[in-house]
Parts: structure tokens; sequence; C-alpha cells
DNA sequence: AATATTTTGTGAAATGTTACACAATAAAAT
DNA sequence: ATTTTATTGTGTAACATTTCACAAAATATT
């Protein structure tokens, strides 16, 4: 299907960038635009359009050579691909400030995701009647493997989270988006007997060195 | 300082990698170690032990061949670097679910990080007196001139995101974290006539497309 | 119909990043 | 003292990603 992007860890930047296009994508044609250039796509998620030529040609997407790619075509070729079209199910372990503001978060509704279950050890959060329900975390394992779900965000303090990874990935969740400040990552440690456990990937997303790494670019375009 | 790292954009995945570093170093000192090796710092944070010292090798950080490098030593070129010494403010612009979670953020703290005030539209979430102060956006630029202050963060909806980089840059800031799900970017639309505005660096932290991502290389890796 | 213009599609070059391989050497062991 | 071992430091290679440059083709203009 895809050939030479597709190598060990997926491509994680152009996979980005699909998913960047497609938010843009809704947009223009909201606006009634029924074709794009590769220069405002590339614009709008700041890119080169030779970037987003490649990244086409890379899906098969064939543009017309003065009016443009179509959108519908492109949206559907993205979509076919991130398989956008079935709801992604996740679920948020640490339901304490951020995990709140991720669990309650409207805006995945339009990116297809859907936060379905939040989980936590603090009994005051409990709340298993509540729109989204937040359940103590004992019952992760039962529900991930009842409801097949597959992601799964971390949101507890620092010092837990590489037990929560574990209890994770023993339930069965595959990929975890980690907002803990440690940099979690996959090890077979705790499958030594039973390894029918596939692997599970981690993307860490860590804010404080995002904006130390703003005020030291500021600094350096200031002297 | 330093040479060829340091083109255009800074080398941001240097710099990040300096601040992962620098919390490693920290807790690897609070565990009682004096020194590190290159594999071990490598391992933390998931990177291979060339590149840890090649990051050195440029920081001029010299290692002893078999007693690997001295964390204090480490820790000061570093803080150098980073100017970790003085505490980085920063203000929250939309003080929602998102950024409240921010504003209140005690790990900030760690990282030579402060917010120090947030921002909104919302007369419910103005609140001048809280310990860190809720202001409305009227007091923005005041504020930010007063105060100094060059870092912001953007949690306001999407289709505000654009007019609030706007008012922030007008005000003084030079470095934004952007939350909002749309890609924004430093244009100098607005600074026609009175261009003694420097360039303001703007990094877009989506959560979405992370997930999305996820999801693809999970689906992946099953099939 | 002819010409000009715009935009795609892509090979090749440039750039940036990470990893390999190994000499140099400091520390430890004998 | 000598040998072994572990680890840094780095030139080089491998890989990945982005950009350049331009031919090809579709549309627009004259
Ligand atoms: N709040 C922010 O803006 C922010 C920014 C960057 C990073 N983070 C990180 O995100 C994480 C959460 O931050 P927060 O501000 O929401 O903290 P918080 O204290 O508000 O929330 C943590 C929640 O996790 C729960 N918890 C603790 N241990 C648990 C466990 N073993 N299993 C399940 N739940 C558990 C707690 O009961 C609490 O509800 C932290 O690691 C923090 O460093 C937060
Ligand atoms: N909540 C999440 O987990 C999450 C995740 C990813 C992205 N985001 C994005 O972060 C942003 C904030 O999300 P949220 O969930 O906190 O939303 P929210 O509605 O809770 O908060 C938005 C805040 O911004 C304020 N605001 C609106 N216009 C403003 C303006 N012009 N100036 C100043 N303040 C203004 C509102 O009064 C409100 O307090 C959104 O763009 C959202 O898409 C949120």
């Amino acid at each position: 299907m895809l050939h030479n992007k597709m190598n060990q860890a997926g491509d994680k930047k152009f996979i980005l960038r699909l998913s960047k296009y497609k938010r843009v994508l809704q947009q223009f044609k909201a606006l009634g635009m029924e074709r794009v250039f590769s220069n405002n796509l590339g614009d709008a998620i700041d890119v080169t359009p030779t970037t987003v030529r490649k990244d086409f040609a890379e899906l098969n997407i064939p543009g017309s050579k003065r009016g443009g790619y179509v959108i519908d075509e492109v949206l559907k070729r993205v979509n076919e691909l991130l398989e956008q079209d079935k709801p992604k199910k996740l679920i948020v372990v640490g339901c304490g400030k951020i995990g709140t503001a991720l669990l309650m978060y409207k805006g995945f509704e339009q990116d297809g995701l859907m936060a379905v279950a939040g989980f936590d050890i603090d009994p005051k959060k409990i709340d298993p009647n509540a729109t989204i329900p937040i359940f103590p975390l004992e019952e992760l394992k039962t529900f991930v493997k009842k409801n097949n779900i597959k992601v799964g965000i971390i949101s507890v303090p620092a010092e837990s989270a590489s037990r929560v990874l574990d209890l994770m990935i023993e339930a069965g969740i595959r990929g975890v988006l980690n907002f803990a400040p440690v940099e979690l990552k996959y090890t077979k440690r705790f499958i030594a007997k039973n390894d029918h456990t596939a692997g599970c990937i981690i993307h860490n997303m860590h804010i404080s060195p995002e904006l130390i790494n703003l005020f030291f670019l500021v600094k350096k375009q200031e002297e």
C-alpha cells in the first residue's frame, strides 16, 4: 500500500501531516472550496509545497496539472489510510487537572476520537455514572478487554507513570500518549513468562521542554 | 559558543534533549549518584549513547574515559546554556480547562518555569487576586510590557487563536506554545507600518494528531 | 490555433540526524 | 608492572527528510 515511507517507526511525521491535511481540508471544504493547490495546503500546515506533493504522490493521490487536487479525493484517501471513519476509542488514566481536560475535550469528536472512560485511584474522582464515566483503577483491565480499547492517555504523577504503564499494557493497551514528565518506553521486563503480549507504542508529550526550548530560541534571537 | 548545531531553527531537537538530560540528571543526583555514563543517560531519555556523547562534545563537556561524566559538571553547563538559573516567566491566554491546568501546574517550578498570569475574555474567569491572577484580555499588553514577558501559551478556542496571537505579538511576546488545533505561524501582515517588531517563534502542540498517529501505528503493528 | 501561464510530479541534490566502528585511554584487575 | 576491561571521543557511513529545479501537462489567454 505504502512503500518506502513506511519504515520501522511507521514514519511519525508523515502520519502527523496527514491528519493535519485532513483538518485543513475539512475547513477548506466548509468554506465551499473544491480544489486545493499544494502551496495553499503547505501554507496551512506549514510545510513546503513540494512536501505536500511528495506526500500525495506517496498516497497515490493524483492532482491535475493546473487544477490542483480535488479535496474530496484527498480526504477520501487520507481517511482510508487513517481509517478515520470508525470512532477511535481511548481511555484516560489519571483524572486530575490535565486528565479531566482531556477526558472532557469536545474537540476530539471532530478528529474521529472518543474518550470513553477515565480511571483513577482517588475515590473522590470515581463517578461511574457520568457521561464519560470514571472508574477505579482496578477495573482498568476488565474494561479495556471488554471494550477492546487499544489506546490510552497517561496523566498521572510522574512517580506512578511507569507502574500505570505496566498495568495498561497488561490490560491490552497498545498505544500510549504520556503526559507525565518521564520518558516512558516499552520494555519487555514484565512479560518474562508469558510472552504473547505484543509491543506498545509510546509517545511522550512533554510540555516543559517545549517551553524551555522556546525561551532558549527567543533569547538566541534577541542577542 | 555553539557551532554547527545552531542553525536557522536553533536546532529544536538538540535543545529538547538538553532539557531532558537536565531532568534526568537531577533525579540521578537526588539518588546520590555523582557520575553517569552515556548509555545510562541514553536509556533514560531514549536515545543512543552516541547521541549523548555527541551532544556533550557539542557543549564541550568532557568525560573521562572510564569514569563517564560528572553530573554536576554537565548540569552546570546545561544550565548555563539554557540559562536555567533565572526563572522563566510565562503567561497563559485562555483560561479554560486546559489553560487552567497549565496555569496551576505545580511541575513547572522544577523545570525553572513560572506561570505568572492568565488572561481571558470571560468575566467569570477573571480573578486578579488569585495566587496566579487572571486578568481580562485588555490588560495583556500592559502586563506583558510592564513585566517584560517573552513567552506565552495559547489555549483559546481555535477560532480565536489567530487573533489572540496577533495581540500577543503586538504586546511583545516572542515565543508561543499553541494548543489550539490550528497551525499558527508568524507572518508579518500586521506590522506593515511600524516594523521594529522582532519575529515570534511558534510551536504547535497538537494532541489529536498524536493520538491519530498512535491509532495508525497500533493498527499497522497488529496487521 | 498558438502562446503564455500555472501547477503537478519527480529525479537529483542538499541538508540534517542518527548510528557504527574503532582508536585512545583511564580505571580496574591480576 | 602488565593485562584486561569499560568507556569516551570522533571520523565516517547510513539513513531520513526536505528542498531544488525543471520537464510535462492542463488550463487560460490572445
Ligand atoms: N497540569 C498540567 O498542566 C501538566 C503539564 C505538563 C505535564 N503534566 C503532567 O501530567 C500529569 C498529571 O498532572 P495534573 O496536573 O493533572 O496532576 P493532578 O495531581 O491534578 O492529577 C493526577 C491524577 O492522577 C491520579 N493518580 C495518581 N496515581 C494514580 C494511579 N496510580 N493510577 C491512577 N490514577 C492515579 C490522582 O488521583 C489525580 O487525580 C503529571 O505527571 C504532570 O507532571 C501536567
Ligand atoms: N481540553 C483539552 O484537552 C484540549 C486538547 C487539545 C486541544 N485543546 C485546545 O485548547 C484550546 C482550549 O481548550 P479548552 O478545552 O480549555 O477550552 P475551554 O472552552 O475550556 O477554554 C477556552 C477559554 O478561552 C477563553 N477565550 C475564548 N476566546 C478568548 C479570547 N479571544 N481571548 C482570551 N480568552 C478567550 C474562554 O473564555 C475559555 O475560558 C482549544 O483550542 C482546544 O481545541 C484542548
